[in-house]
DNA sequence: CGGTAGATTGAGAGTCCTCAAGCTCTGTGG
DNA sequence: CCACAGAGCTTGAGGACTCTCAATCTACCG
């Protein structure tokens, strides 16, 4: 099976030729905006799967706009566990965090290649003074931040494994969904099982006999790295989880 | 045993007279910005302990800052299993996710008597385009409330129940700690088993064996309502958990 | 003095974890 | 062209941790 590949790829050298921002999934800006924007923005970076966006407890001086492939944040124990904190998707905001945090950081690693737009964080405050919109847009993209996070941590905290797992489907499947990512009814779905499992706070053995057990059932197909919702209804009413549809997201 | 009441009861009329303020625990503001928020400011409530300050599912109209006492958002699921998300002490800001959420929003509950000052969520975008420093101390408290949203997600994904426990008991100290409370060498430990359990995803029986076990080995003293932490470095150490000092928070 | 909220304890069951081994697929090098 | 190594997936078995059920106890209040 060979499925074209994503319709952005490397940032372009001026934001008002930004693909991402032709797709009109993002919320949209006025000129003056788009050129801070674009003045904000210091380079362009491409980075492989696995590589170290923001090194863990260590204060990162720069700030990040996900271009395109995934990511995800995480923290680790000492002895090697490790949380995901939430996935993060093209127009994402990376590191906002940081700026604001005293003590230890997450880390943010690159789940597939990525292209990332840079800013240097130092701007961060010229930002809200000079256009308080885009200071307003960055506060609503934190809140959104939050609330993912939120609702992981109701699922590690109160549901089964078989209940974070139609979840964390659902979840994903439907950030795919508005990131454009859906082709032939199914997503590409780079996550391997040990991140699903680090996502939801199983371990890696009961989360592969939970997906076999959602996939007897006929709620999923996983196959070679692509998801199909086979039935979101019963994977909702599985995971008691409904994602609602939401407003155009900013984008800086 | 009697212990003096919170230094700070209910919000005075002017902001200039804020008791919360006067403790400089919190970073200055110039006088402009106290005026402003003086007149963002719409109302003063106070609520009993167990009231809802908004309801879950329910976009409110009003923001909140916690003038005294503690509270919890929380989430529910359908069949009535609750996680709390995170607990507020004086000085957090309540209601921003609201603003910003097109689905499902927790619910803020008083977990104690408390004082709340009332600003109309109308106004958020002119405070940004107004004062956008105290537009930015918004985004720095968002951040902030996200930072023990990601710790509390790593404890319920990854520590198991004792070293939730040890962690929880940590955190809370160092909150009450930082807002004041700490007399005698104890904090005023208002919450419940129930509360402990749902912040942490055990079940109420499993917390409760589990706080004996360590108050038998001697790291904490939990009496009449009042949280001793006897052996501090024992608990870090066993949670895997260490509160850093922070920078003087905004308070709005 | 009964009623209620919260804390405590015991017992048995069940979910989830760890250990261990084997499998599939892909890329590399002889 | 095939052996080999590595990453990721799969499966079984036993045990540990945590849950549910049920009962008791204490403190506080009307």
């Amino acid at each position: 099976m060979t499925i074209a590949p994503s319709p952005v790829g490397c940032p372009p050298v001026a934001c008002t030729d930004c693909h991402l921002r032709a797709t009109q999934r993002f919320a949209p800006v006025s000129e003056g905006e788009l050129a801070y924007i674009e003045q904000f923005r210091s380079e362009i970076l491409a980075m492989p799967a696995g590589a170290t966006i923001i090194p863990e407890y260590k204060l990162s001086t720069r700030l990040f706009t996900l271009y395109s492939g995934w990511a995800f944040r995480y923290k680790s124990l000492s002895d090697g566990r490790r949380q995901i904190l939430n996935f993060l998707a093209p127009g994402d905001l990376i590191g906002l965090q940081e700026e604001f945090a005293d003590g230890v950081t997450p880390g943010v690693e690159a789940l597939t290649e990525v292209n990332l737009c840079v800013f240097p964080r130092d701007n961060l405050w010229p930002l809200f003074r000079e256009y308080p919109s885009l200071g307003y847009d960055i506060t609503w993209l934190a809140a959104r931040e939050e609330h993912w996070v939120d609702d992981h941590l109701v699922t590690a905290g109160r549901r089964n494994a078989e209940e974070r797992v139609a979840m964390l489907l659902m979840h994903l499947y439907r950030r795919g969904e508005r990131a454009g990512m859906v082709q032939e009814g199914s997503i590409d779905f780079p996550f391997t099982q040990q991140h699903i499992a680090d996502a939801l706070g199983l371990s890696l053995v009961h989360t592969n006999k939970t997906l076999r057990r959602l996939r007897t059932l006929g709620l999923h197909r996983l196959e070679n790295g692509r998801l199909w919702l086979l039935d979101p209804k019963a994977l909702e009413r599985v995971a008691d989880y409904y994602e609602r549809p939401q407003r155009r997201l900013p984008l800086i």
